[in-house]
RNA sequence: GCCCAGAUGGUGGAAUUGGUAGACACGAGGGACUUAAAAUCCCUUGACCAUUGCGGUCGUACGGGUUCGAGUCCCGUUCCGGGCACCA
């Protein structure tokens, strides 16, 4: 009896192994090389690990073992994003508290991927809702407290080690403004909400509220009275990237904006570092094409406008300041303050009856619905270049919060503004040469520029110059007009940035609190020692009747000042006594650190001790889903980059290299029940019908319309459905009709969409496992196809990588079930395949294609098998190979050739070149582009000799007959191709 | 609308980066071994024509181009996916 590939002995028997020697535990090494790998930790949701988490866990599991084998000290760590909101929601319906169900649904995850055979160092688990993990993240939220980002504003250290704007302590901010208020500040590229301008008289006059208001405006982590997304249905504010096409993504209530005093972070600070960035790490175009939108750098120039007949002004934004000569009105964002300082009396009830239709719109309304709407204010602006009077209009096609609010119009070449001046009636003079504007405008900036002036007196001068743009390129006049505004301080040129500061607050329970009390309505920083502040005990997840948020239930949530701890809400006194704030954090403050606190994860006395940090540097290797593009990844990148500035990160970008591996989708299946009935209709019974307008099918049976069901994927085999199961699954299957077709079968419908608990369509790893083993399902997840790409999870192929481990596993036992690996010597074949497949498997790691490095195993032990290897020489390389992808059998087989220590401390095998050296190749021979004939060409032939042999074959002599040779093309061991054409 | 990525057999996907397209796997068909099934092994499998002559023609979404040679490079079109979307 051969003896049989077990795979559940291997497996639990390797696992034990693996748990009891410690294998994967790393511990920093100062005389290795470091290598550090991760993935994006998952939130435990209820519904457990279905096949797609692994895919990315699975393809850095590959590499971490690899790099191990090539001698790296590896970090591979694995932990909890365990705040969230489905832990919660649970909460408030059931009661349970959310620590309860994450810890539940946290020991489920470990058992599934206990069961994969992962290299993770467990001792390094974090779990973000611990208090020794929150610390930092508290500790962190303090120290942007603490910090506003700039150039120091200190003269002497002006200059060297001065240039790069970055975090700072706020104190020496408060030093200057003690000294010389806000004069000369500009200096300092500083951060800040608005642009203030006080002096240091008026600075020390103030008292400590107004000065705490004050610096609110520099902080980096800040409370801001701002609009926010609010979201009813959910209590809670959400920041830009949770709302999505006017939703929040979770749940997809509907969002609101409204304005709330919030804890910010001004990650907007960082926008251009976030932006250069981009230039040193390995990540995918389209990622960051997707932050460079998100961050949206746009260069341009602010313009002062005069309003005629007005003590007012006010600047516009403008990126194509060639077209100031075109401009026939100016806009302001209905929400401008200048709104109602520009308004003229006759037009005043006008303005507000459009301000108050504006404000009664949703978010939602003005982003699907893009009609003209606006009025006329009754002022007029100053255009400072043609001396023209331009009349000002309020729309809310022009944003409060991009550029200045108030833009100038040039419809000739602004789709939008096009669209307005048309719909009030509007003067539209055309700029660019050959630009027709009789119908829509002309936006690209490509042309010659004309009427710039129309006449030399339309252009005002200033010190003797007048500013002429006709005759050149857009790109041309954009600079000139840079040049003119600045020379003649009509405006400055100036850089905007799409990306805002991130809103950092939520009105919920499950979340890190803020280590912040309100002192005489000052926020104030509880002592860094005393961190962290631990999530109080509530009875109720929910606000309280006085409409604060879950935390307002909590009794004992007070700070003592003087005894530094926290005490009953009942002994607040506003003397020493404090309430501490109400809000907690959202899910992105406690992911936006955590690759640093896996290099120390039980330090208590820093976030990451400055040995580990300087060992580990940073992610080498990142692994995750794209939807994180403009969200946990700029987010990180961004908290990165302040503990770069504090000293504490020791690389400006956290993430190397990033992989986005591609979602696993699921076969949904669906019964169709007739309308109010409690039959259900064969699919291939019904008839379709397709409406256009809602792109969607509706279907009929016998005229009655017939409506979806899920069915759960377990009922279903292929396409058809088993009836006795799903009768046996809900009570609203029970007694149901089946009608079925012709062949006695009821057939489903299918569809490919996320894998969700709520579609019925979760395919868990677990079976897999029991039926084929963690090896094969390791081996066939990634033989799927590229690593990046979404598909839809199909078993069909899983037989084929379980194949190949039986047809591998065979290799090594005679008919008798001993081993068959014996001292004889490897063949030139044996050698020439085993270092083909070096060559191939090492070279598709490193570029992540490992369906390809798969394959080629598969073709290795096809080979082999024909070649009826036996030699160790071999054999013996064979198990360090495939160890990365199937690590149990290459820990059985790794010991059954009498290896002692595991494989995960094997060598690398090294490709020798010299065993692929052929004596001879096999070439297409072509004429004329066309492959002719094949022959034999000793493999070192020179491309003439290459030459001169094909023209002298016998096979050659028909095509040559004739002919004569215009060219030749010869390259050794690839081509040789014979241009030929017929006899003059 | 703008930006990015993509389209290869019945299916998932390969292709040394411009050099014999379809590796590998699934599925399908045929065969061997078996009383039978499972397992295993062998053959065929892009299309069409020719098949007791070993071959020929076409073929990588579509239309052009560059090249001795294009799945790969360039121009245009269609379709699918992703991101941004009144950002001035």
């Amino acid at each position: 009896m051969a003896k049989e590939y077990n795979f559940r002995e291997i497996e639990q028997k390797w696992h034990q192994n693996w748990v009891a020697n410690k294998t994967y535990k790393v511990v920093e090494d100062e005389n290795r090389k470091k290598f550090y790998v991760l993935n994006m930790f998952p939130y435990p949701s209820g519904a457990g690990l279905h096949v797609g988490h692994p895919l990315g866990y699975i393809a850095s599991d590959i590499y971490a073992r690899y790099k191990r084998l090539q001698g790296f000290n590896v970090l591979n760590p694995m932990g909890y994003d365990a705040y969230g909101l489905p832990a919660e929601q649970y909460a408030i319906k059931t009661g349970q508290h959310p620590e309860k169900t994450t810890f539940q649904n946290i020991d489920r995850y470990r058992e599934q991927l206990d069961k994969i055979g992962f290299s993770f160092d467990w001792d390094r688990e974090v779990r973000t809702c611990t208090p020794d993990y929150y610390k930092w993240t508290q500790w962190a939220f303090q120290k942007m407290f603490k910090s506003f980002y700039g150039l120091t504003p200190n003269p002497s250290s002006v200059g060297e080690g001065n240039q790069q704007p970055k975090a700072h302590p706020i104190e020496e901010l408060i030093a200057y403004f003690e000294k010389k208020g806000t004069e000369g500040l500009d200096a300092y590229n500083i951060a800040q909400g608005e642009e203030l301008s006080f002096t240091a008289e008026e600075w020390n006059s103030w008292d400590e509220k107004k000065q705490s208001d004050v610096l609110m405006n520099y902080r980096l982590a800040f409370m801001g009275e701002t609009m926010v997304n609010w979201c009813p249905q959910l209590g809670t504010v959400l920041a830009n990237d949770e709302v999505v096409n006017g939703v929040s993504e979770r749940g997809g209530y509907p969002v609101e904006q409204k304005k709330m005093r919030q804890w910010c972070l001004r990650v907007s600070a960082y926008s251009q570092r976030l932006l250069d960035g981009l230039e040193t790490i390995q990540w995918s175009e389209s990622i960051k094409e997707t932050q460079k939108n998100w961050i949206g750098r746009s260069e341009g120039t602010e313009v002062q406008i005069k309003v005629a007949d007005q003590d007012v002004d006010f600047t516009i934004f403008t990126t194509r300041a060639d077209t100031m000569f075109g401009v026939t009105f100016f806009v302001l964002a209905p929400e401008s303050e200048l709104v109602d300082k520009v308004t003229t009396p006759e037009q005043r009830a006008a303005v507000d009856e459009y301000i108050k239709y504006v404000k009664g719109r949703t978010e939602r309304e003005r982003m699907i619905d893009h009609t003209v709407t606006g009025v006329f204010s009754g002022a007029y602006g100053i255009n400072p270049i043609t001396g023209d009077k331009c009349p000002i209009y309020i729309a809310e096609y022009v944003l409060a919060g991009y550029g200045t609010g108030a833009i100038m119009a040039v419809p000739a070449h602004d789709s939008r503004d096009y669209a307005f001046a048309k719909h009030f009636d509007l003067p539209i003079i055309p700029l660019v040469e050959g630009a027709d504007v009789s119908k829509e405008s002309y936006d690209a900036k490509e042309g010659i520029v004309m009427n710039s002036p129309v006449s030399p007196d339309k252009s005002v001068k200033y010190d003797g110059e007048s500013l002429n743009l006709n005759g050149k390129t857009i790109k041309e006049a954009i600079a000139e007009t840079k040049r003119f505004v600045k020379a003649h301080k009509l405006g400055r040129v100036k850089v905007n940035y799409r990306l805002r500061d991130a809103i950092f607050s939520r009105q919920r329970y499950w979340g890190e609190p803020f280590p912040v009390y309100y002192k005489k309505g000052i926020p104030t920083m509880i002592p860094e020692e005393c961190l962290p502040i631990e999530l109080p005990q509530v009875d109720k997840f929910l606000p309280t009747e006085t409409g604060e948020p879950p935390l307002g239930n909590a009794t004992k949530w007070a700070w003592d000042e003087k005894n530094k701890k926290i005490v009953e809400k009942s002994l607040i006194d506003e003397v020493n006594v404090f309430p501490i704030e109400l809000y907690t954090m959202p899910g992105f403050a406690g992911s936006s650190a955590y690759y640093l606190r896996y290099m120390d994860p039980k330090d208590d006395e820093a976030l990451v001790s400055e040995k580990a940090a300087s060992y580990w540097q940073n992610v080498d290797l990142y692994v995750g889903g794209s939807e994180h593009a403009t969200g946990h990844l700029i987010y990180s990148r961004f908290w990165n980059k302040f503990l770069f500035d504090l000293g504490v990160s020791k690389k400006d970008e956290p993430f190397q290299k990033l992989i986005n591996q591609g979602m696993i989708q699921g076969w949904s299946s669906f019964v169709y029940r007739l309308r109010n009935t409690n039959k259900f209709v064969s699919f291939d019974l019904l008839d379709e019908q397709y409406d256009e307008a809602k792109k969607k099918s509706f279907y009929y049976y016998q005229g009655a319309e017939a409506d979806p069901v899920y069915a759960d994927i377990s009922m279903v085999s292929g396409n058809i459905l088993n009836v006795e199961k799903i009768r046996e699954w809900t009570p609203e299957f029970r007694d149901a009709e089946f009608i079925l077709n012709q062949n006695g079968q009821y057939i489903v419908s299918q569809a490919i969409e996320k894998m969700s608990k709520s579609k019925y369509n979760v395919v868990n790893p677990d079976d897999i496992c029991e039926n084929y083993g963690a090896d094969t399902l390791r081996l066939y997840e990634m033989f799927l196809g590229p690593i990046e790409q979404s598909k839809p999870w199909d078993v069909a192929g899983i037989d084929g990588c379980f194949r190949f481990l039986k047809k591998f596993w065979s290799l090594y036992w005679d008919k008798d079930g001993n081993l068959a690996a014996d001292d004889s010597k490897a063949t030139a074949d044996n050698m020439k395949t085993l270092h083909k497949l070096i060559k191939k498997v090492t070279s598709d790691i490193e570029e992540f294609s490992y369906n390809t490095s798969i394959s080629a195993f598969m073709v290795a032990v096809n080979e082999l098998s024909g070649q009826k290897c036996r030699s160790k020489q071999v054999l013996s390389q064979l198990p360090v190979l495939i160890a990365p992808f199937a690590p149990h059998i290459a820990e059985e087989l790794w010991e059954a050739l009498g290896n002692k220590t595991s494989v995960c401390d094997a060598k690398w095998p090294e490709f020798d070149e010299k065993f692929l050296v052929e004596s001879s190749v096999k070439l297409g021979v072509q004429f004329n582009g066309k492959v002719r004939f094949a022959m034999d060409f000793p493999a070192d032939a020179t491309p003439d000799q290459m030459v001169q042999m094909a023209t002298s074959a016998p096979d050659a002599q028909k095509y040559l007959d004739g002919m004569q040779i215009v060219k030749t093309i010869a390259i050794p061991g690839r081509i040789v191709n014979i241009v030929i054409k017929p006899q003059a």
